[in-house]
DNA sequence: TCGGCATCAATTGCATGCACTTTTCTTGCG
DNA sequence: CGCAAGAAAAGTGCATGCAATTGATGCCGA
């Protein structure tokens, strides 16, 4: 054993290991919306064939994190602001659900699981902006996770990364996107208050987070042409 | 034109005919938990190579209707009561979530469209039971879909599947898994009540489908092995 | 200088081949 | 007669090769 340095050690999952490697990279935004994504090069990087990285870049398309045109590039995934808005709007109705399961019942465990979630957030919020999405994303995908459910784990985990390629495409770099304390407020309501309460408290940070970075978001930028166009449309 | 038979027609997507084909084929109980998808078999029935199959039986495994051991045969996806239990419990929240949606906007277009997939379910309730899954799912899906968020028909349209996969597994071979005259009660307090009560019969409709199907599963069949042997275990 | 067109490098789509693993069948033994 | 060990068959895991498609480059005429 402790072999060379590729072939048999790994060996078990390159597939999983692209695909969670470009998950993380977008939710830093070291990937954004748009960029490519050629099947030799990931492929290379990760020391596997085409054969391998295409079948990554097929899931990846499934979960709606990647662009796949046929004899096409794929590139990540450009959502729309329609396409933005739908997913904050499912993914509060999926998370109340992650809190309605959930209040009242956390182990203590399991507060210190989250606690350190937090606290890492809270460590990052001083370095650069960018880990601060996939931050927040894995305080709410463990959130999900503490439910056991594993469809609600893999549908919440899927929108959650949605949403961080959402906020790449659209929320202001410099916007705080998941206010560190509004999750521990969030996790002292699952732990004490009553289960409605919770989910409302969970569906307004959500709606926060979502208003922060979309509000105005036509304003700044990715506004479809049509719509840029149409005050000048006008004969005269 | 108007070739052979094979080499250029379809060609566009024989990864999403085989996908969709083995999708129907669940739905329809042709292929039951726990048979076996060979990869060359799949691909020699569909004019592909393993490759195709593989990749399709990937994307299958994606959306849960497959399960991919590794070196394994993949076989159709055994869910569990609890599993089954989850699936109807989301799915009652993202459908009543279509029809928040839906309520007192459907068009005249729209309404025809829902009677017509009523009357083949009406039509095919005289036919063998297989059929009715499938059908009941489709006006479920095309509800979904009315809906014009993507990330919303996706995820309804995965778990009205794997809920159909779900009843093939539990659910009694002679039940009417979806009456007929509840889809036309809903279509009815769609176009007309307020939201939040067609939303409710939306969930009584779905509940009383997962209680036909569920509540007694537990003594019908697959029953966990310790499950059944507890009564034994007794020393004496 | 600019737009259209041919050529070419880059890339995808897919089948096939080979190594390895699992399953099934066979055969010999208790 | 049952059953366990081993051999053969079937199947998966993955890389690679080749044809087809695309996007870019450069050329030429206007």
């Amino acid at each position: 054993m402790g072999d060379g340095q590729k072939t048999k050690r790994g060996q078990g999952d390159r597939l999983a290991q692209i695909c969670t490697a470009i998950r993380r990279a977008i939710l830093d935004r070291a990937l954004r919306p748009g960029d490519r994504l050629p099947e030799d090069t990931l492929g290379e990087r990760f020391g596997a064939s085409r054969t391998i990285a295409r079948h990554a870049l097929g899931q990846l398309a499934a979960e709606g994190l990647v662009d796949l045109r046929r004899n096409r590039m794929a590139v990540v995934a450009i959502p729309s602001l329609d396409e933005a808005r739908d997913i904050f709007d499912l993914r509060v109705v999926l998370e109340r659900q992650v809190v309605l399961n959930l209040a009242g019942r956390l182990t203590a465990q399991q507060m210190r699981q989250l606690q350190a979630l937090v606290d890492a957030e809270h460590k990052a919020r001083h370095g650069e902006d960018g880990m601060s999405i996939r931050l927040a994303t894995e305080f709410h995908v463990k959130l999900a996770e503490m439910t056991g459910k594993s469809i609600l784990i893999r549908y919440v985990t899927e929108i959650c990364y949605r949403a961080g390629l959402a906020l790449s495409a659209f929320g202001r770099p410099h916007s705080s996107d998941c206010a560190v304390s509004e999750h521990l407020d969030l996790i002292e309501a699952i732990r004490t208050g009553p289960p409605e309460k919770a989910a409302d408290l969970m569906e307004a940070h959500l709606e926060a987070v979502a208003g922060r970075a979309l509000l105005h978001a036509a304003d700044a930028r990715n506004r479809d042409l049509m719509e840029i166009l149409a005050p000048y449309a006008e004969p005269g």
